[in-house]
DNA sequence: CGGAGATATTGAATTTCGTTCATTAAGTTG
DNA sequence: CAACTTAATGAACGAAATTCAATATCTCCG
């Protein structure tokens, strides 16, 4: 009933908006509830979003301008394709740490609109994964990757495997440390998976290493 | 109002909610409309399935199904863990293009549920992901891929990265050939996207001829 | 062949939820 | 302090998911 500034009410519905579809799935995040954390009435909310699904937007909007305004500065203060990737990559895999619950609510609803292509996330998405494709542009044209590379394909190749791997990740209930599997992955992507010709020796070596290391470890266990 | 088979009517109701489903997004898919396409009312779905959600995962669980019994004999008779590859990627690309709406159903949907892990759907989705990830660990026991990569971690960068890639494929309205695609990707990652060595000079005259086919479309451009 | 039991199907009732809108009340301006 | 603007309300509406007691149809056994 108290009436303040129009910035002020939207600011607090955005956030317990945020609140309920992190807890909920969409369809079980109602409009009622949102309201009660906020501290109005249905009805208010509608002066201030059409309707569910662009509040819903809104919430993934307001992460995203957020994400690309810390990534810029810090992504410009690195030189060198390898470092930057991994800084990239890095980055992305720390959303899902910083707030699990957001991470997954992106992974879930960001891309469930019917008219997904020309909208607002549309627009921000592609500026966040701008950093990437251009990082792997230049380092096309530093000569550090390789001249034939598909580079929107490559970046579509990140991005996706980012995805999948940190929502199975979430499903393992693992623990892990963004920086170490950037520096994985990004070794992964640069160098290739192929064994070179003079590893074959290395290859048989160090999958005997793996066992020994396994079997230790099995035992320490078992203490 | 007449009555059949338990199995008839499952499946008919299965083959509308399929209809529908890919139609429309879940929210706005409607069990009356589901019901109708069927020939029965809302009432009747109800005996079949436990709600909205149990039915859509039985649609996604049926083409699973489908898949995996398509995809294993034909893998079986593939050696070589690079056409291999190529097969499996081929193969996974085709989705989008044997039914484009199914395709995007899945990728929209299949990760939705709440209790995913656990569920029928993660176990089908495990099964059918596993003939990706023993490729690649055979790859690894015979020394064609290098003997330290994860192959679980390289399962998801493809499966991932070509989900995206399909998803943004789709927005920008292409046509796209499975094995070729297929190519490009299997030999990106096996590869790798650093330059080697003997590459440089390659990448420099690359991006000299880079420049002036772009300027050539400027000046083209500008008549 | 006929009736009893089983069960598939119905469709109306219930409930829940998104959305609308006429009304109210709080600020603002002159 | 009036006239105006607009934030906020909350009751009402409509659509859609879900339930359930009643009905229709099938099966099987005497």
């Amino acid at each position: 009933m108290p009436r303040r500034r129009k910035a002020a009410r939207s600011t607090e519905i955005l956030a317990a908006a945020r609140e309920v579809f992190t807890a909920r799935s969409y369809e079980e995040a109602s409009i009622s509830e949102i309201a009660a954390l906020a501290g109005c009435v249905e009805g208010t909310i509608y002066t201030y979003f059409r309707n569910k699904r662009e509040l819903l937007d809104a919430v993934l909007a307001a992460f995203f301008d957020a994400l690309v305004d810390d990534v810029a500065p810090r992504l410009d203060a690195i030189h060198g394709t390898r470092d930057r990737l991994r800084f990239l990559v890095a980055r992305h895999l720390r959303i899902s740490l910083d707030d699990p619950a957001l991470g997954a609510l992106i992974v879930r609803e960001s891309r469930r609109q019917g008219a997904y292509f020309g909208s607002k996330l549309h627009e921000l998405n592609r500026r966040y994964s701008r950093f990437l494709q251009q990082t792997l542009e230049e380092g096309v044209r530093r000569g550090e990757l390789r001249p034939d590379l598909n580079c929107a394909l490559a970046r579509d190749l990140i991005f996706g495997g980012l995805e999948h791997w940190t929502f199975n990740e979430r499903g393992r209930r693992r623990a892990f440390e963004p920086a170490a599997v950037a520096d994985t992955i990004v070794g992964m992507l640069l160098d290739g998976w192929a064994a070179s010709p003079q590893d074959a020796p290395l290859a048989v070596l160090s999958r005997r290493v793996d066992r020994l290391e396994a079997s230790l470890r099995q035992t320490g266990r078992r203490k």
